[in-house]
RNA sequence: GCGAAAGUGGCGGAAUUGGUAGACGCGCAGGAUUCAGGAUCCUGUGGGCUAACACCCGUGGGGGUUCAAUUCCCCCCUUUCGCACCA
């Protein structure tokens, strides 16, 4: 290696060195507490893009800290490699989805190697392989067998363009999670996972997660949505049966005056049959359910009513109410009936108003009474029970406790509770996934495919047309089967599973990758779990973070791991933006580019129109400002890479793009470089450090410096992964180093310590830029490589200070510094300060009313008035 | 509408416990080097007013607590994210 920084060389070296060296390989070793870092796995899309390099360069540092640190690291990547891009491009380019994964995993593969980042890759998975998907398939027959994996028919989340089942987790806004295209109701027959049966546990649990961003933990708490309440029946008027509904609010019983029902729920129809009101019925039932759910939960859509001309009883009033069909009930809460109580629900209050229904106060504030002609609004506070029979004058809280209990005496309904949650539809009517090991057979119904008949293999010749519907079903070979039971001829399931369930266990595999009895091993499974630092994107805050908490619990239930939750910590980084151009009166055209181009300048092709700049708006191909990694990698190196992604930003936060900033991590390590190699001879016959005594001054602000430097690197990583802030302190000791060397190599003197700064500054940068550290520390004349080399250390002796800097301020305003020294009393401190010159000046002709210290920093003179 | 987070130079961002606001990087300006460009090195760089020293102002806006506020409290504005008829 000569004087100038030749990345690509430099890191062909060294990736090379830690494969044939097996740098990373993990293995268990009970006498060295474990670190387990992990970042989410990448769907084989093609090519890495720049989210990918910020996630991966976040867990490189984590792991190759922890390791230097004397943890044993278990750092395993893989592929989420089932899903439906693979179908699209194989229809598109009339391909095969696993030829197309595969090559993209080769591809990603080497892109990520030519990261540098420090994965045992021995334990590389990817989820299509039947080696992988055979487990999904053992999962489901274990759940299917505690009856946590169903089949039932109901009313489902269908994205028309991806032609298949979403979950509810999927559904984003009203549209598919994948595509955005809005989502419309189907019922169908689906396989479902009980994850309902672990709500209260998912949800309890969430107050264990210290670790996790705590906006991830609120976000699974709404989506679990538990409320706690009760259910009343309503008896019908005049007819056998009642009405069942859910209400939290079971302390305005009193002021229910009528109730409401889901176009959906059972009786809607019902009600009316018979009678004149029948085909208005039908017709409002029809019209509201031809609207979505998304769009009937639009804004300012109104409330619309339908009286069915049934009536019910109040058990507590003993009045008759009538009940009506609504446009805003939801089937698919509670129970798909509320009672209305317009008085103390906004809902009912506007649906009260538009039909003349009364209003009837039942909760009154503390102070002010409330009269139900002048209200405006819902009263929906808590307070005091009136006009509620024997509960009157009770408070909302003890209120419902006493309902409660005064129901289930009466037999009018019990204590219950909620939750917003619904069982998670894993069905997909698509190829590419893990196929439902269900075979149906005429004679035995639904059968479970034998754990020994595992797996069932997805069929290599099917074709991809794109006409619609699952390629399976074209697969006879594949649909055909015997039943296990009765030997009779029976069809295979053909739907497939949701790829989430690929990636709700995928970090227990990494622990025995290749282990053939089981999922894992739980022996290893002890060993490694769980995950003490998982990394990824806030998208999967419900999605994948849920579903993999949940496959915790129910394997641990299934007695595989004794683990509950799956990661300690949680780190959700920001993404990766950049700015847009446009043509005002065209699309966005303007793809993004390295560091040089000016783009402000550019002129639209098809107006020739000055482009503008637009919003900075995350990496994405349609917003054409993508930076494509494999070019900046090309042209800068990894190093370079990994460095400005870690520096522009801390990784929680968004990071915007910058070629200048780009080119200024490149600049920082070429000039660390040059500096090594300049002085390459004076720092080999150098000593390393020196102690204090020897020292001039100088030189000792720069031993002094370089522990300071170690110290706040590795409070930066350790305690807040400030990675940006850990860099620009080690560029602060750089400057200082360079500094301090400036009279050139004659100078000798300050050799052994500016060689202790750089051997600090190179190890410290390490986990950022593991190439040129290592190789920069092989040519400070170390032998050990730095991948073995411990984290640096710092002493407190050679932190301390010889002078303190005092601010002094006078009446709160800075007005002047005093140095002192460090074992100044504040007495002594004091009389500096006033003695100063320029502070001095502010104080003639005024009395000193009081005198601040804060030690060892700031001296505060306040005057009188 | 509800909830959360954020708002600091020309830009990305520092300031960890209430104690020197603007670290570090980018950009810009001046200088050195160079035939020139590039690269590199040095110096400067919040605004105002200055010849300079000094002084004044300054962390979205307004108020408050404090000897001292980017930091704590109240009100308002803006942006981003999440939830959005959940009974």
């Amino acid at each position: 290696m000569d004087d100038k920084y030749h990345p690509q060389e430099v890191e062909e070296k060294w990736q090379k060195f830690w494969e044939d060296n097996q740098s990373f390989r993990a293995a268990e070793d009970p006498s060295r507490p474990k670190y387990y870092v992990l970042e989410m796995f990448p769907y084989p899309s093609g090519r890495i893009h720049m989210g990918h390099v910020r996630n991966y360069s976040i867990g490189d540092v984590v792991a190759r800290y922890k390791k230097m640190r004397g943890l044993n690291v278990l750092h395993p990547m893989g592929w989420d490699a089932f899903g439906l891009p693979a179908e699209n491009a194989a229809i598109e380019r009339k391909t095969h989805p696993e030829t197309w994964t595969r090559e993209n995993i080769l591809y990603m593969r080497t892109q990520l190697k030519r990261m540098g980042l420090s994965y045992d890759w021995e334990r590389e998975i990817a989820t299509c392989e039947p080696e992988y998907y055979r487990w999904n398939q053992w999962i489901f027959l274990k759940f299917y067998e505690r009856g946590l994996a169903y089949k039932k028919a109901s009313s489902v989340n269908w994205c028309p363009s991806c032609e298949t089942v979403l979950a509810n987790e999927q559904v984003i806004d009203g549209g598919c999670w994948r595509c955005e295209t809005p989502v419309v109701q189907k019922n169908l027959e689906q396989w479902f996972f009980r994850i309902t049966d672990y709500a209260e546990e998912l949800l309890r649990d969430l107050d264990r997660l210290q670790g996790w961003p705590g906006k991830v933990v609120t976000m699974q708490r709404n989506w679990i949505g538990k409320s706690i309440g009760a259910e009343i029946l309503f008896p019908l008027a005049g007819r056998q049966g009642a009405v069942r509904v859910f209400t939290t609010r079971q302390d305005t019983v009193y002021g229910a005056t009528f109730l409401s029902l889901a176009v959906e729920h059972p009786l809607a129809l019902e009600l009316s049959r018979g009678t004149s009101r029948e085909s208005a019925a039908k017709e409002f039932v029809e019209r509201i359910q031809k609207i979505s759910h998304a769009r009937r939960g639009e804004e300012d859509a109104e409330k619309e009513g339908f009286i069915t001309g049934a009536y019910c009883e109040n058990p507590f009033t003993g009045e008759k109410i009538p009940i009506y069909l609504a446009n805003f009930v939801l089937m698919e809460y509670g129970t798909g009936a509320v009672m209305a109580v317009p008085a103390h629900d906004q809902r009912d209050f506007e649906f009260a108003k538009k039909y003349g229904l009364p209003v009837r106060v039942v909760i009154q504030p503390k102070d002010t009474p409330l009269k139900a002609e002048e209200m405006t609004e819902a009263y929906l506070e808590d307070g005091i029970m009136v006009n509620s029979g024997p509960f009157s004058g009770l408070s909302s809280h003890e209120g419902k406790e006493k309902i409660a209990l005064f129901l289930e005496e009466k037999g009018w309904g019990k204590k219950d509770i909620r939750y917003r949650l619904r069982d998670w539809g894993i069905s997909r009517q698509r190829y590419w996934g893990t196929p439902i090991p269900i075979v149906y057979c005429d004679k035995c119904g639904i059968v479970p495919v034998p754990e020994n008949q595992l797996p069932v293999t997805l069929p290599r010749d099917v074709p991809f047309t794109g006409k619609g519907g699952s390629p399976l079903l074209d697969s006879k070979n594949f649909l055909d089967a015997s039943c296990p039971k009765c030997g009779g001829a029976a069809r295979r399931e053909s739907d497939t599973m949701d790829t989430f369930v690929d990636s709700s266990w995928y970090f227990l595999r990494y622990v025995s990758p290749r282990f053939d009895s089981a999922p894992f091993d739980s022996k290893s499974a002890t060993a490694w779990m769980p995950v003490d630092q998982y990394i990824g994107g806030v998208e999967h805050a419900v999605l994948h973070l849920l579903y993999a908490r949940f496959f915790t619990k129910a394997l641990r239930d299934l007695g595989l791991t004794k683990i509950g939750e799956p990661f300690t910590n949680l780190l959700t980084q920001g993404m990766v933006c950049k700015e847009t151009y446009r043509c005002a009166e065209h699309d966005w055209l303007f793809p993004g580019e390295l560091a040089g181009s000016d783009q402000a300048g550019w002129r639209c092709p098809k107006c020739n129109r000055p482009v503008e700049k637009g919003r900075v708006e995350k990496m994405s191909k349609s917003k054409k400002n993508i930076i494509d990694p494999e070019e900046l990698i090309a042209a800068y190196g990894a190093d370079t890479a990994r460095l400005f992604t870690l520096f522009a930003a801390p990784p929680e936060k968004d990071l915007e793009w910058s070629a200048q900033g780009v080119e200024g991590a490149f600049r920082f390590l070429t000039r660390l470089w040059r500096f090594v190699f300049q002085n390459k001879e004076s720092l080999a016959a150098a000593r390393s450090d020196a102690s204090h005594g020897e020292l001039p001054p100088d030189l000792r602000n720069l031993r002094r410096m370089t522990h300071r430097t170690i110290k706040k690197v590795t409070e930066d990583i350790e305690t807040r992964f400030h990675f940006n802030t850990a860099i620009a302190a080690i560029m602060e000791l750089l400057n200082a180093v360079t500094a301090a060397a400036k009279d050139g190599p004659e100078s000798n003197r300050e050799m052994p310590v500016v060689k202790a700064a750089l051997e600090a500054i190179v190890a410290l940068l390490y986990p950022f830029v593991p190439h040129v550290a290592s190789e920069l520390w092989a040519s400070l004349g170390q032998n050990v490589p730095l991948d073995l080399a411990p984290w640096p250390a710092y002493s407190k002796e050679a932190m301390e200070e010889e002078n303190l800097l005092i601010v002094v301020q006078v009446d709160g305003k800075v007005r002047s510094k005093i140095t002192v020294p460090a074992d100044a009393s504040s007495e002594y401190i004091k009389e500096e300060a006033l003695a100063d010159p320029k502070v001095r000046g502010f104080l003639s002709g005024k009395e000193i009313h009081r005198v601040v210290q804060v030690p060892r920093r700031l001296v505060n003179i306040v005057l009188e008035g």
